[in-house]
DNA sequence: TCACAGAGTATCGCTTTGCAATATGCGCGT
DNA sequence: ACGCGCATATTGCAAAGCGATACTCTGTGA
């Protein structure tokens, strides 16, 4: 069997070919996370059946994976437990968590933190308030950087250069039909952040909604994540919406930033 | 390297001892998950510095770790990935995600869902209400089946056999003070929660919090997990707690139950 | 009824992958 | 200066993991 290429930065002796594989089949489920056959992993995760076989056992055993109820495996609850211990080890999280209640209590509207991830931005923290779509209510769920008022108003605060960099490494699809998806465009709501300490967005993740975000920083003024307040277009004008609420989430991103 | 002991259920030649040496890095970070050296972790993990070295530059190079900013690994954002394919791969999860959210604005209180896992319950879905501590909001916890109302909740739907087996396996360390520890004791909260279709406990696993649970049963009336709803001591004596809020969260499992 | 496909499970000889031990350089504290 | 712990780098070897294959069972369609 050949190891594939080296992954930049790490000598692919130091590469662990096993594990890599055991990932893949873990990451297989995520383009479709329902049960599946051996077969089916195997396919997904670009193995052959055997490899398949040895992988499901071991992460079987390990609660990583559980036999689905129809047979096949499915995820297992011990990505909670690792979830858990990501989500308690993270300062920032923990700090975030009852400034994000208080925002939310005080908004009624919905509430997240994102973390800034170079291309995409991930959900650590969602605070439902009234009816939300499924997946906007789970943490782990990530959105590209280019097209999140989160990941945007991370961008502001980038070098150009960098930017630059992350908007053209970026896959640039469309997640409803207001995505916008073109460089120029983007950097006008870029420069926009900027301007305004916060970044907006309308429709261009979900239809119906709009949302905006502030940066929360690190101490050396480098974006890690930002404070988004999210509400429906069916009970705010977004200019209502943007005066009311941004103030809030600038407050709250500003009050975590620096430590 | 010599094999360990075959887990039970899995032939040794099935089980990959170096996927599973992944998993102990992982996991080490359960007991402290805060950013740990590569002997740190090779301590943690029982394994030799070498080991943690490539199982640790792997994970890195996967984001299953990522590099702490004063030096040393921690978790990493890809676990959250992971954990979100998990939470929209449970279709019970997905049901209870609104009704769930119901729940909460009804009674003003906090409100989760929890999977029964044999001798722990894990927590899917936290809905904060009021200010909590810092780890009662996030998915992924566990708590011993013993010593939470969702555990004895869905023992009281057990055969008894199988219950003593449970308890017997069970760790039974206190949480607080007031945890019930003594198999009668636990037995007689088994046999109240059978006559009463929901199951409560007293600061048994945080000091001022009363907290009660109705189980969710599958189509074979087998207990999957439960209801949850918490309250304060400081807000609710245990009898009117019990009173109002016991109908609502018997209504809501059994909505779930049955699918 | 029969043939086939796909599911899960089991096996084995071989070689490649991962291993343990070791070395090196750097920074920090005594 | 020295020791310690950190991160990084290296190497020969053998055992761990591999791919290919076989087997059994079940469900489906002709």
């Amino acid at each position: 069997m050949k190891k594939p290429s080296p992954i930049a930065g790490v000598d692919e002796r130091l590469f662990l070919q096993s594990v890599a594989r055991a990932l893949d089949v873990l990451e297989a489920f995520a383009q479709n996370p329902r049960p599946k056959s051996l077969g089916e992993i195997a396919t997904a995760a670009g193995l052959n059946k055997s490899a398949a076989q040895r992988i499901g056992q071991t992460l079987l055993a390990r609660g990583y994976l559980e036999k689905g109820e129809g047979g096949g495996l499915m995820l297992g609850k011990r990505l909670l437990d690792r979830s858990f211990d990501y989500l308690r080890s993270n300062p920032l999280i923990e700090r975030a968590t009852p400034m994000l209640n208080e925002l939310r209590k005080r908004t009624g509207e919905r509430v997240d933190l994102s973390l800034f991830d170079d291309t995409t931005t991930i959900y650590a923290i969602r605070l439902q308030s009234k009816r939300e779509t499924f997946y906007a209510t789970l943490p782990g769920r990530r959105i590209p950087t280019f097209a999140s008022s989160g990941g945007r108003a991370c961008l502001a605060h980038l070098p150009d250069a960098h930017v630059d960099d992350i908007l053209a490494r970026s896959e640039r699809v469309p997640l409803t039909r207001k995505t916008l998806t073109e460089i120029p465009q983007i950097w006008e709501k870029i420069r926009e952040a900027r301007a305004n300490a916060y970044s907006h967005a309308v429709e261009e993740a979900l239809i119906g909604e709009v949302v905006l975000a502030a940066p929360v920083l690190d101490m050396d003024r480098k974006p890690i994540g930002a404070v988004h307040i999210a509400g429906s277009l069916s009970e705010w004008s977004i200019d209502d919406f943007r005066q009311r609420l941004a103030p809030l989430a600038v407050e709250a991103a500003r009050a975590l930033s620096g430590a």
